[in-house]
Formats: structure tokens, C-alpha cells, sequence
DNA sequence: ACATAATGATACTCATGTGGTATCATTAGT
DNA sequence: ACTAATGATACCACATGAGTATCATTATGT
């Protein structure tokens, strides 16, 4: 079980490459090498990034892609919640069988708090912590 | 992403049905309704619950499955440790790249202490605490 | 105008993991 | 012997994840 997918591991690099290069833009054909990811995938997660308002995005020659707002303000969490959805650990599996009370289950809260505090962690570590 | 999968899910209600059941033994055909899964996939999972020590098995007619230990000393731990493998946030998909210094990796340190506190919380979560 | 270099959008393929079924062998009670 | 149970495996179907391919659109530079 991964925390966090390629999208968000290949997301992270792009993005602290983007923070160091310290240019207007950046483009894929550039981020590709360094990040080590093919550029039409790198593509696709740029481009989702994009439609989130993580980066502005440039079309046309000597275009690319350039961070919206400052690395501080760039977390993991938003980065986990555009590529790999919203991170649950709560599907709550357990029906009526085991939890007749569902809304006072156990397993439940326990579970719920633990997803509090990942969320919590990973909200706190920014692109600026990883460049 | 699910912290927890059917095979954990269905192995707490069966556990929980035999804690509360109070029999020598208690068989898959017994359980299967009350569970809400179908016979051979549960005894599938009683399987490997038998393989890992968990609950004892009895062959032949009147046989079936026993809690191998009292409901407090079996946790959430043990079954997911079983039934879906240890449980590791951390893959540690981000390599060179981006983190130069794998030991110091921010990153890394932050997974690795939201999986250290995950375990603790389902290891305190007992079949007694469910049923 | 036109070639070129970039992103936008989308469809497709392939591998893996998960959930579930089927089958045959073995064991023990009646 | 018959029957009711587990043991062991092999198999299948579906969802998800990882990655590729293709065409459309936009802007720059000559």
C-alpha cells in the first residue's frame, strides 16, 4: 500500500525543478530528463496541475509551464488530492454486521483520526521543504 | 486507498462471530451468513488466519475453527499484517532526484513516522474491541 | 504566410492487484 | 461407506495504475 503514487512523486520533482530553475517557464522538453519521466507523462501530470491552478501554463514556442503561487505554499496534501484523489483510509468496510452502531464504531473513529493526522503531515511539508 | 480490505474486514466480523458464539468450534457454513460472504472465500481467509496461528482448525464432521487466543490479545495488526502484508507507506518513490541525501529525506522522515504511528493504532484495536 | 515549438485533450494499451469462484484432496465422525 | 468439514491450488473477472500515441490548438520567429 503506497501513501503516494508516481503522479505525486514525478508532480514533487517537476515542481522543485521549476522552483530551482528560476526562469519565466519551463517546459517539458526541459523538466524531462532531470525528473526522469517520459515527456508525453509528464505532459498529462503537468497538464492536471495545471487545470488545479498549482501552475500557469504557456502555449506556443518558448512557452511552458511556471509555478502559480510560492513553493511554500505548495503542499504534498494538494498535490495527493489532484493526482490520486482525495486521500481516505476511511471507506468504513465494516457494515451493520460487525458495527451496529455505526456512528459510534470503534474502528471507525480510530481510523478517522488516524486519516486526520496524515492529512495534518502531509499538509505540512511544501515544495520549498523538498527544494 | 483503502487502509484496510476485504479480506481484514471479513476476518474481524468471523472472528467476532466466534468470539461471541462460545462454541468449541465454529464452522465456515455456520459463519458464512452472519458474515455476509460467501463459504469458500471465507475459508480461504480462515486459512491463512489457521497458517498464521491464529485460530485452530479442526477437520472431518463437527469440525470448524476456534480463536487460537483470548479476543483481546488478537488485533487489527496481526490480520492486516496476514491477510493484506505488512502494511508500508513507505515506498520511498522519490529517488536521487529530488532528494539528494536519502537518510536525511524530510520526506521520508514524515511517512515514515505517520506508518509508525498507523501501526500502533491498529495494533490497540482488539477483536474484544469490536465485538 | 509558414514552419516550429510548445500545451490541451483524449483514447488506447499493458501490467498488477484485488475480489471471488471452482475443484480436488484429506480428515474425521456416524 | 457416507457425509461434513478443512487443506491446497488453480483459475477468472474486474478495477486501478502506469505509460504511450495521436491529433488539435496556440504562439513565436523568420
Amino acid at each position: 500500500m503506497k501513501l503516494i503514487n508516481r503522479d505525486v512523486d514525478y508532480a514533487a520533482r517537476a515542481l522543485v525543478f521549476m522552483a530551482r530553475a528560476n526562469k519565466p517557464t519551463v517546459s517539458v522538453a526541459l523538466m524531462q530528463d532531470p525528473v526522469g519521466v517520459a515527456g508525453p507523462f509528464l505532459r498529462k501530470i503537468m497538464q492536471k496541475l495545471h487545470k488545479a491552478g498549482i501552475v500557469h501554463a504557456v502555449k506556443g514556442k518558448g512557452g511552458g509551464f511556471a509555478l502559480a503561487r510560492n513553493p511554500e505554499n505548495i503542499t504534498l496534501r494538494q498535490l495527493v488530492d489532484v493526482l490520486q484523489g482525495r486521500l481516505k483510509l476511511n471507506d468504513c468496510v465494516f457494515g451493520q454486521k460487525i458495527c451496529q452502531h455505526h456512528a459510534a464504531c470503534i474502528l471507525r473513529h480510530k481510523i478517522a483520526g488516524m486519516e486526520t493526522r496524515l492529512l495534518a503531515e502531509i499538509d505540512g511539508v511544501t515544495i520549498k521543504d523538498l527544494a
